[in-house]
DNA sequence: CGTTTCACTATGCGATCGTATTGTCAAATT
DNA sequence: AATTTGACAATACGATCGCATAGTGAAACG
């Protein structure tokens, strides 16, 4: 493995990570079907046969592209602020703020993981299975452990976690997705600091006991 | 306008009606881009050229589509309870009990409405503006009123009517829309009778004074 | 009954889709 | 220095896209 050797290697792994990261934006923005090579290619500001030589099919490209989207996002998990280190009721409601603050902010910063996420998991199929197979599945059950623990510790309402982590990634995503449509039908952004506390005060002030 | 005047005029609205039943199947399924005339054509047993014929343009179509979608729901208005006429609490808990029903009955009944609206209502453009100019707009106002109704008989948390909107649209659609993921994930389907109910008790409890 | 209307079809246009093949030229190897 | 490798480009394939045009044949009309 010489200095000259990694020349290539190198200029191969910089257009391949530009071609993924062309690909993740327009698979989030368009989905899967209305996304083409093309267009990927044009983002990158490459030829489109490039993409084919480095990814040979679209869907190989899309489960690459998702791939490196989720290992830089590293999962929620790492950010995830530790529920049982704390003991006084306070801190634990606290605690619970950070992480839906944790959540929302996610959201906003990786709107491209949210495109993705609600344009899979509303459609059955191929890339769905895939896609649970190897990163949802994971995902899912920490979340549904977390707030199981959440529970514990009585922070939550009773009931399945699994509905729970439903109903709270609903309700903290669900303003962030369609805020196209509230900024156009009421001109107010969701996205903004202020609506995203309001949107955690509310929902924390819903789980008051 | 006699009896045999009607033979064609008759058969043109059968159609007619055949192809925006399958538009409005195939939007909601894979979304503006993805649909092609061909598939909608297809999906309505017809020719291609016979949707083009009724409807001239992909998006005249598209709009068609919806305009008939929202003329079948004749909005969620008419049958969600009116809750200015009841007194005691227990009344108006009861009442919001049937509001969240009826909201994640409708969405439940309606599919092809909710899918539309995720894919639409996250995207900025040309149809999205149509749809909160034609439709949305409306829906939106009147949404709000009823939360700011029931702000005022102290049923739900203070703040903007219209975050309160959006998170309780979320937390109620939300599961309903990822459930192929839940399904596929974990087994379990949110559309079923049992888990509405865990999914409304949940936020009521959620929301309990 | 002759004529006009019109729902519907057949066909084709240019563009773009995903994919395959072949060529080019500098970097890496021997 | 000669040769092989490999990143990238040019081009074309068949299929399908949205859309346009020219029919066809039965229903409606006078």
């Amino acid at each position: 493995m010489t200095n000259s050797t990694n020349r290539r290697a190198q200029r191969r792994e910089e257009t391949r990570e530009k071609i993924l990261t062309a690909a993740v934006r327009v698979f989030a923005e368009l989905g899967f079907e209305a996304a083409s090579m093309g267009s990927i290619a044009n983002r990158a500001g490459l030829k489109k046969a490039l993409v084919q030589y480095h990814f040979e099919t679209k869907l190989n490209l899309w489960q690459e592209a998702v791939n490196s989207l989720w290992e830089e996002l590293h999962s929620l998990e790492n950010r995830l602020p530790r529920l049982a280190e704390v003991s006084t009721r306070d801190e634990e409601r606290e605690i619970l703020r950070q992480v839906f603050r944790a959540i929302i902010d996610f959201a906003r910063s990786h709107p491209d993981w949210v495109g993705i996420m609600f344009r899979e998991a509303s459609t059955p199929g191929l890339r769905l299975d895939w896609l649970v197979e190897n990163h949802l599945k994971k995902d899912i059950e920490e979340g549904s452990a977390f707030i199981a623990l959440a529970q514990s510790h009585g922070l939550l309402p009773q009931g399945s976690p699994l509905h729970i982590l439903n109903i709270i990634s609903g309700a903290l995503t669900y303003p962030l997705l369609v805020s196209p449509l509230t900024k156009r039908a009421a001109g107010i952004s969701m996205a903004s600091e202020e609506s995203l506390d309001a949107t955690v005060d509310i929902l924390l002030n819903m789980l008051k006991p």
